[in-house]
DNA sequence: ATTAATTTGCAAGAAAAATTGCAATTGTAT
DNA sequence: ATACAATTGCAATTTTTCTTGCAAATTAAT
């Protein structure tokens, strides 16, 4: 039984100071997950003995154990994310192309514990906002570049894509300045010539976007935004590009609604939109 | 300053323990921003003493702090949603990255529907066994044909990217015979040049694959060998390289398998060998 | 091998959060 | 108006969580 059922069986037997209590809950789950029981009273304006009161008539052995389940109801984490995969298809195949989707899907379950909307939002103003994008991608990731020089091309941005070789990739940034942005890839380690790039970067003023994988934190010089989310399959093992390509994918998106300024609701639309463009 | 960014300042400092605490933290942030610093220390095999140390070292004044700042970075709440100036969906579901996700986990959950094993391996077959494997991929598709180009590269295996030039596409084809592979992506439409592409393999007996979406049935000419799943996202509007990069990535394992000769049965042991190829 | 420095667990104490006995206040029934 | 029941704030107490002095263990330097 879902903890809003809890509250719905009861609901006729609520005390003044109960229902304004459980208004409050409704309103902002998250932020009675996350506080305390003092904090939950003051909001509803009423003392924190009845927040604790509430929280045994509804079945709970404490409070503690309420905000448990509102957090188990409404936090996404890796548990979550479990439940997220068994949604999906629970076949126990063993195939190469079954056991990589779920491991795909896996990972895709995972992704929103580590970036946030507003990062994607950051990430997509930046790039936008740029006069030029340099995108610069070493080994697998030049296919993530690939796909984000073809996408910001097609919202007419000055785009291009860094060579790789150190020579190459010196000549190239002589050109950048404080108007441009620098979006770059790292995985499992930082890309040849990075350190380079950030501090060329830095120096001019022009601002940098980094999609990594899970260890991004680590790495220095740092990006002015960093987007970090482990990738599908083992640390030390074989790693797709599909969740680094996702984050690209809701960046594109996300800059699709910079440029039109729309206000939208629902994917569809906003593939609509992009479609328009392509 | 984000907390990622204090995490990277502070990466050359810490010591042993500390690092497993960040790496618990980064490893799970939304698990650490609803837990005490004694779940986060056991899970991270210190001691709660320690963790109390990790927060004042990162700069924050408590334990507590530090949590606060995990919470904020990490957990969309309504405040989070509202500072996302951009109107993006208020719940935590809503979001770009968060729908992306699904709309991707729900198309690889059905892409077993769609390709069978036998066609993965037979694929892999055909590619592994030629003398010389030629990749096409125009428009987006191109991204996955750099993909498949390193990585059948990685195996030693004389690949090359054709150019989507048609007179580029014409020299390049004059060296094609009978024991080469053609391996081409068509997704809303056949890409330009498919037609004389298929008709030149098919003359001088060259094996073709081709990675499609939906529609790849109604290609012609006919390929040997089609693989087509759908892709997430509607067949009229905004569609992701996901679904046809994880079939590439299956070919590309079962290719490891061909190329080695083993029977494997997880894909983590499958990731090392490919691993070792990279 | 010895010494010094650093790291980190232990445990006492502090701080924060929750619980519960008590009683003041409010509402309802007579 | 009075009696009774219910509600809920107060504050003492309990529980939980965090902080910090101390010292053992480990690592680094000589």
């Amino acid at each position: 039984m879902s903890l809003l059922e809890k509250i719905s069986d009861q609901a006729t037997t609520l005390t003044p100071g109960e229902r304004r209590l459980v208004e409050n809950v409704i309103d902002s789950p998250t932020s009675a997950a996350l506080g305390t029981a003092g904090e939950l009273a003051r909001a509803a304006g009423v003392h924190e003995a009845t927040a604790s009161r509430l929280a045994k008539k509804l079945g709970f052995v404490s409070y503690a154990a309420f905000r448990d389940a509102l957090r188990d109801e409404f936090i996404a984490t890796r548990e979550t994310a479990t439940r997220f995969e068994k949604t999906i298809a629970e076949s126990t195949s063993d195939t190469i192309l079954g056991e990589l989707a779920r491991e795909e899907t896996q990972a895709l379950g995972r992704i929103e514990e580590f970036i946030t909307p507003e990062q994607i939002s950051e990430a997509a103003q930046i790039l936008m906002r740029a006069r030029r994008i340099f995108v610069y991608g070493y080994g697998n990731a030049e296919v993530l570049a690939l796909l984000m020089v073809k996408r910001f091309r097609r919202f007419g941005k000055d785009t291009h894509q860094l060579g790789t070789d150190p020579r190459g990739l010196a000549e190239q940034m002589l050109g950048l300045d404080s108007d441009d942005a620098v979006l770059s890839f790292a995985f499992r380690r930082p890309p040849r010539g990075y350190a380079a790039l950030m501090e060329t970067a830095k120096e001019v003023g022009a601002r940098t976007v980094m999609i990594a994988g899970k260890s991004g934190a680590l790495l220095t010089p740092r990006p002015d935004r960093l987007l970090a989310a482990p990738r599908s399959g083992d640390q030390d093992a074989f790693q797709t590009l599909t969740v680094p390509m996702t984050i690209c994918n809701a960046i594109v998106i996300a800059a699709g609604l910079t440029a039109k300024e729309e206000s939208l609701k629902k994917l569809d639309r906003l593939g609509q939109l992009i479609e328009r463009f392509e």
